[in-house]
Parts: C-alpha cells; structure tokens; sequence
DNA sequence: CCTCTATTTTGATGTATGCCAAATTAGACA
DNA sequence: TGTCTAATTTGGCATACATCAAAATAGAGG
C-alpha cells in the first residue's frame, strides 16, 4: 500500500500536521491569509513559535508567503494539502471504483499534483480549471501575487490559468483583488 | 476548514502516522495480516517496540489484532484509515465537486465513517456493500474472525453484511477463510 | 542612509517519545 | 497444574522538538 519511497514524504507530512498549534494554524489559515502577529495572539503563542511553525509547514509547501507593504501575509495552499493527503493510498491496489469522465481527465492530465498541460478540448479545459480552482476558498480575497503563487503550485504559467480564471467566471476580479465566483456563475457548466 | 473539536483526534491521527516505524508497520499490515515477532524481523526492531507501536495503533483503531493458536495476527482496519483521512476535509466549504449518484447514496447512508443502515433498495444496497468491501484488500486471506471485526467497526450486525458479500459473490469462502473476489465476479454489476 | 516594525534566528529549558534489555503476563496445550 | 511461546510492561537512556526571551535581520518608507 505503502510505497517504500514515500515513506519519508509521509513521515514529514503527518509529522507538519501532528502538533495541535500547526493544525491550528493550518485551520485559521483555511479561512484566510493572516499575519504573523494576527495568528499569535489568536493562538495565545509567541511570535517566534508562529514563525517556528509556519517554516516548517512552509517547507513542505502547504503554507505560500506574501509580502504586502510592511506585513507578510501566510496563506494555506489547499491543492498541496490534498495532494500529500492522497498520496497515502496512491499505492492502493484494491479495485478502484468506477471513474467517471471527469476524474479519467483529471488523472491524465495531472502527475503528483502538478498539471502536465492545459488540454485543448473545451470541456476538459475547464475540468482542469476546476481542479485547479479548488486550491482556492470562495468569500475570500487573495491578492495577484497570493493566486500567481498559489497557481505556480501546479503550473508554472500562472498567467494563463489566472487568465482563463477570470474569463471562465470562475472568478472575478476586482481592482486587482480577486474572488471565487459561485458555481452558478462559471460558464460552460 | 477544521473543526475545533476534533483537533484532538486529528493531532493524534497524524502523530501516529508521524513514525517512520508505524508507518512501515501500516505498510506492512496493508499486505497481510502480520504477526509480532514477524514484523519485528521485518522491520529491524525489538518485539517491545513492535507491541508499543502497534498499541497506539490500536487506541486509535487503525489497526485489530486475532488471536490463533499461539500467536496474534495484527491487521489493519483499512477503512477507518480512510475515514480519518477524510476528517481533515470534513468540514470543507469549498464548492463541491458534483457527486454522481453512488456518491450520493454513500452519503446518504453513512455517518462519520458508520453504515446507519443497510438500504432495501437492491442497487442502492450493492453501493453500500461495495462501500463496505472497501476495508478489505484483495489477494488475501481473512479469517471469519477478522472479517467480523473489521465489518464491526462500521456496522454492528456483521453477520448480515457478511453473508450479503457472499451472497453477492463480493466475498468467496472456502473452509472458513474469506477472500475478496475480483470484481468480474460480483453480482448486479 | 536612518528608523521603525514584523519576522526570523539563537540559545536555553523542559517535555515527549522511540528504543532496548530485563522482567512479567497471557494464553494454548499437554 | 506445569510448560512453553508470544506479547506486553517496566525502567532507563538518548534524541527530538515545542516553547519562550533576547538578539539579529529584513524590508518599507522617509
């Protein structure tokens, strides 16, 4: 089930998420990008032990860090969350349930996590788009740079996705904040 | 994202994944229901260790323990493996991705990883068998003992699941020992 | 450059826990 | 009941690490 080479992997993920102060901090982070001083005292601990933390959660790529003005904001980086989470049963030899069209394309078009390329066919663009949406939490701004460096997760051209995004209504932007749209919303659905 | 009261169970879900010895341990029992001092040769490690990890797999149900003749078999409760993977996500606003109809029926029958009951409606029942069929892997041996537990954990009236999966030729036993059948074999299908 | 604030690093301390050897217990079988 | 094997508990040691205070750093803005 377990793939030997992936036990270190493992190891370190169940270990960023093992400590009652980092799963808090991953849960206020899953409602926004905060400072550093914000979750401290949300969290009753020094500043230090925030920034402790957030470094190590940072090194397995689950937090993003944005500087705005004299304050860094941390935000959680859902799809990378979801990704470690999975690889527990990548292995898993049990027959699998029946995948549906969606799915058969999200799995040909990704490999751990990262997104191959952008398909051609309308329908399966916006799948992946979808997919790739799902990194982002609705009634929630991000910043350009907080959605450049949240997309960069999966696809190094950022500026495609963020624009196909924006122009799918997957999200809206507004003087350079965006937002997820809701569903009813999205073209093409 | 998490929901408070559960940070508990979540912190030591993870701490028990945290080891690289629990974790080869899960990957061990993944394969087939294993012996002590087995896994302590296979691992490289002392029977005591072996014991102390596999008792704080057991606190947390990942792992049930049967005991033949002289020696106890130690196998791994894939499903609540599974269900506390979940957890994590359980509390997830984020637009969801549409369930198709076996989603659904799973949903509706299942309580924090426990069958409520079984459903009357025949395909709505082979949904939840097939659910349930989930906790075992193929290409092993079960004993009627171990089977029993394993089903206990998500439905109390093991006897009735048990004998569905080998009505529905989910499940072949032969002389007291139960193994999964390949799926070509299952019934209603 | 200088200042100011937020963040990070350093150093020290206490707690948690993985590990083993030795002793003990549990249960099967005669 | 006695014996035998596998598993567990106990005790002790070493390491990992969460935490904080104090010091150092980074970067924005004058």
């Amino acid at each position: 089930m377990i793939d030997p080479s992936r036990i270190n992997t493992l190891v370190q993920f169940y270990g960023a998420l093992a400590d009652e102060t980092r799963l808090k901090l991953v849960g206020l982070l899953a409602l926004r990008p905060t400072c550093g001083q914000h979750l401290a005292t949300e969290l009753g601990v020094s500043a230090p032990t925030v920034s402790h933390h957030i470094s190590k959660l940072k090194a397995l790529g689950l937090v993003v860090s944005v500087r705005e003005d004299n304050t860094i904001y941390y935000a959680l980086n859902t799809a990378k969350l979801q990704h470690l989470t999975k690889e527990m049963f990548a292995e898993d030899s049990r027959p699998a349930p029946p995948k549906d069209e969606r799915q058969k394309v999200i799995s040909n078009f990704f490999e751990s996590g990262r997104l191959r390329c952008l398909p051609v066919q309308y329908k399966k663009k916006l799948y992946v788009l979808q997919e790739l949406l799902k990194a982002f939490v609705p009634n929630r701004d991000y910043l350009e740079a907080e959605v450049n460096e949240i997309i960069k997760m999966s696809f190094d051209d950022y500026c495609t996705i963020r624009r196909e995004f924006v122009m799918n209504r997957y999200m809206n932007r507004d003087r350079g904040v965006y937002r997820v749209n809701p569903p009813e919303l999205w073209l093409g659905c």
